[in-house]
RNA sequence: GGGCGUGUGCCCGAGUGGUUAAAGGGGACGGGCUGUAAACCCGUUGGUUAUGCCUACCUAGGUUCGAAUCCUAGCGCGCCCA
């Protein structure tokens, strides 16, 4: 086993925040398990690589000998987390909060190890709470108190309606540190405070408090914004090999060690090692960016799928050949009267452009390649047995064959 | 309840009666280049077999030869007063 320092080398990596930082390195010195939460809202079905940052986070504290408990909060989700929030978030109903948690659950376990992870559903205690053990709990804590809380003001001050049951958002998810008696809890940054008031209502319980540790935003493809789906910038747990590499080797070069620290299983030190290669410019960018893609999709695909992916990717984009397995469509090649096919349309129906006009344009660009032969500018219409079985290319990355 | 203001294309935003399918920016897409779907440069960005036609500037009416631009009402948003 690592020795307490070493331990909390790797935990640092990529963390925003240790509070205490010294309480954490007081717990490890004690050469136990710890106890390490993550409370999840099964609010929405899909998880892409910015929602398993702590996951990972998790994956690493297990490795290191700790013991997890991810907690599926499908009572508080009953409330819906206010964090960040200026406005009430709609209520779930149980069926599909019960649903949302399962794929959670699904996916959570490509990274979690189960032989160390205890899965809890808060709804178990959060429910059953009669009224005097919630008086006693809401007792803890002041309206000032869940007042200094940035979205909670704001939306007060804004005048905008505030939900009494919200303010026991960071009631219960603290309770829930309570019962499981945590050691350390995980979050994102925007998480800080409903961290602390599990802190905070341990305390007042007379427990040891837990440590709060928070994790930075993943930034999307884009590099700018968060990682989110309705950003279309993100990559899916479940999202094909070849397209899950070239997501990634899309990201601007500036992100990639964050990439590296927050989204890789790779082992910190390499990373640390990488960083400093980057900087010093030992290392080659395209070569360490492709070594990033080729780790996160061994991660949810395998060694396998990752030297495919890098293998198609290579096949479009060096040698700009066409990949194996395409789409095919069945296109109905019959002439016109001057015996042609409008290609235009051809190239909409198949799916590659939004409608005939942007075919038209993309045909100008020089951007349609038939059997891998640009089409000139103004060349809307073919002779149909140019067509025949052809592969037709539109940009770099989309490809059909017509049958 | 009263007053003022505002509503433009995927997003932001210019445009106050006549080549305006609507400046500029962002995004997206295509091309070039490369080390990649990075960066940079160039182009495209309502629909349509297309030097035309159709549909468009919150919605519904109206004024006018002609309206994103003027008028009326409604709806949304913002600010001020009560």
């Amino acid at each position: 086993m690592l020795t307490p320092e070493e331990q909390l080398h790797i935990i640092k990596s990529g963390t925003a925040n240790i509070v205490p930082e010294a309480a954490l390195l007081e717990k490890l010195k004690r050469g136990v398990p710890l106890n390490i939460k993550l409370g999840v809202d099964p609010t929405a079905p899909d998880i892409h690589i910015g929602h398993a940052v702590p996951l990972r986070k998790l994956r690493q504290f297990q490795d290191l000998g700790h013991q997890v408990t991810l907690i599926i909060g499908d009572g508080t989700a009953l409330i819906g987390d206010p964090s960040g929030r200026n406005s009430t978030r709609p209520q779930l109903s149980r069926d599909q909060i019960k649903e949302n948690a399962q794929t959670y659950v699904d996916q959570a376990f490509k990274i979690l190890d189960p032989e160390k992870t205890v899965l809890r559903y808060n709804s178990e205690w959060i429910l059953d709470l009669n009224m005097e053990s919630l008086l006693k709990l809401l007792a803890n804590f002041t309206v000032a108190r869940i007042l200094e809380r940035d979205d909670f003001h704001n939306r007060y001050t804004s005048g905008q309606s505030i939900s009494l049951h919200e303010f026991l958002y960071p009631v219960m998810q603290a309770y829930d540190s309570v019962v499981i008696k945590a050691d350390v809890e995980l979050g994102g940054t925007d998480q800080l405070f409903n961290l602390l008031a599990g802190r905070e209502l341990m305390e007042k319980m007379g427990m040891e408090p837990q440590v709060c540790l928070t994790l930075p935003l993943l930034e999307g493809t884009d590099g700018v914004k968060k990682m989110s789906k309705s950003y279309g910038n993100y990559i899916g747990l479940t999202d094909e090999p070849a397209d899950m590499f070239g997501k990634v080797m899309s990201i601007p070069d500036e992100l990639m060690v964050k990439y590296y620290r927050l989204a890789s299983t790779e082992s910190v030190d390499e990373i640390d090692a990488i960083e400093a290669g980057l900087a010093a410019d030992e290392l080659h960018p395209n070569k360490v960016k492709r070594a990033l893609a080729r780790n996160i999709v061994a991660a949810y695909h395998g060694n396998l799928a990752a030297e495919e992916a890098e293998a198609a990717f290579d096949l479009v984009f060096k040698q700009h050949a066409v990949p194996e397995d395409i789409a095919e469509f069945v296109a109905d090649l019959t002439p016109n009267d001057e015996g042609l096919v409008y290609v235009a349309r051809l190239i909409h129906q198949a799916g590659l452009a939004g409608s005939v006009s942007e075919a038209r344009n993309l045909i100008d660009g020089g951007g349609v390649k038939v059997n891998g032969e640009a089409l000139a500018p103004k060349v809307y219409n073919v002779e149909p047995t140019l067509l025949e079985g052809a592969v037709i290319q539109v940009g770099k990355r989309k490809f059909v064959r017509l049958v």
